[in-house]
DNA sequence: ACCTGAACACCGTTCAAGT
DNA sequence: ACCTGAACACCGTTCAAGT
């Protein structure tokens, strides 16, 4: 065959492509054989553009996270700012649920991962959090939103209700059905969420009132 | 060679010397042929005793699983007890880090897995949740260990302060550190799991006073 | 410059054969 | 009953060779 006149493959179709191969059969159904066959090419063609396939993942991985909007962080009201990033940085995960677990991996020297975190602290930090607070709201909010999206609660059990239903008294009803799943983990994540952030304004209040003593 | 007088191996065996590839080198460290060399063994030996590696990691994960207490929720303080469960929860993921990936991926069929959601299910609605509510608190405070063993957000980081502290000016301090890294994900835990029982609180009053109109 | 074919060192799993 | 050796269909990755 030989070279084609114009290059069959770039970063960008290569990245598409896995993606959706991802997306449509889990991380597992992604190798480097069937994304070339996908895009009409053998598999060490691919090196070309990627030295390898954790770099490939790094780069899709900074693709999806790049969806993240920490722009609410620039106001002040850090409550709305904490939740509207939280819905966004789920939104973004749960587009691509079977790239979590690669996510969780950690941001690593990933580009995007870093701007996050830092926009997020820096905005907790002049809204009047402590530094060491806003450390830990962030790595708190991402826990809830990677546990959320990592292991779908409801989509975790299996679809014959009858299973469940004799031996677990408490469980077994109408809300394990496989149907149900995305309203009750979206409802979860909601009500975790607000009583997170319920609760952290409880927090925030005491740091306040002891800021204000201090100076009189 | 052939069969020895005293057999090599048994489920028991193999799996805890399974769980202890996985704790030294991550789950991608888990062959079934490592595995075997690690017995004194050939890989096909081990098919005898678990039908397939699936099988395997779902045993390894109901043995990690049945460390979790629920025995909390035989009380009516249903704080304590969603405190307690998680407290315990969160150990023994985080006992086995690099197996929580799988564990992850949902309570399937195992048995431990269901009774412990039964237990904390029925709990939650005998202290006076409604039942729904009861099953969004069960997922919500799994996503936050899950969450938090998962993605150690410290963890994630490079070792090298110096990548972020020139580039992210609100990142880059001591608490970035990897020695600090697990005082900062126990921390953050904390934090998102009181601040999310004191916001469930808050909705359960408001629960309590409706029922409470209502019967007068 | 870009792609192929063959190869290397790995996988999970099966199965006939040995004791 | 329990283990082995060889094999099958896969991996990620390398590299000389083709156009």
């Amino acid at each position: 065959m030989g070279r084609p006149k114009v290059p069959l493959l770039s970063r960008e179709r290569i990245r598409d492509a896995a993606l959706e191969l991802i997306d449509r059969g889990g991380l597992a159904e992604l190798s480097m054989r069937k994304l070339a066959a996908e895009l009409g090419v053998q598999a060490p063609s691919l090196y070309k553009h990627y030295p390898t396939k954790d770099e490939l993942l790094d780069d899709i991985a900074g693709l999806v996270i790049a969806d993240v909007d920490t722009s609410c962080f620039e106001h002040d009201d850090w409550r709305g700012a904490l939740a509207a990033w939280a819905w966004s940085y789920r939104g973004a995960l749960a587009a691509h649920p079977n790239l979590v677990p690669y996510l969780a991996a950690g941001p690593g020297r990933r580009e995007v991962s870093l701007r996050v975190a830092d926009a997020v602290h820096g905005g907790l930090v002049r809204a009047g959090w402590p530094p060491r607070d806003a450390t830990l709201i962030g790595a708190a909010t991402r826990s809830l939103v990677l546990g959320s999206t990592v292991g779908s609660f409801s989509r975790g059990f299996v679809d014959d209700v009858q299973v469940y239903r004799d031996r677990y008294p408490h469980m077994g009803q109408a809300h394990l059905l496989r149907g149900k799943a995305d309203e009750i983990d979206t409802a979860g994540f909601e009500l975790a969420l607000t009583a997170f952030i319920d609760g952290l304004a409880v927090r925030f209040e005491a740091i306040d009132e002891r800021r204000n003593r201090r100076r009189h």
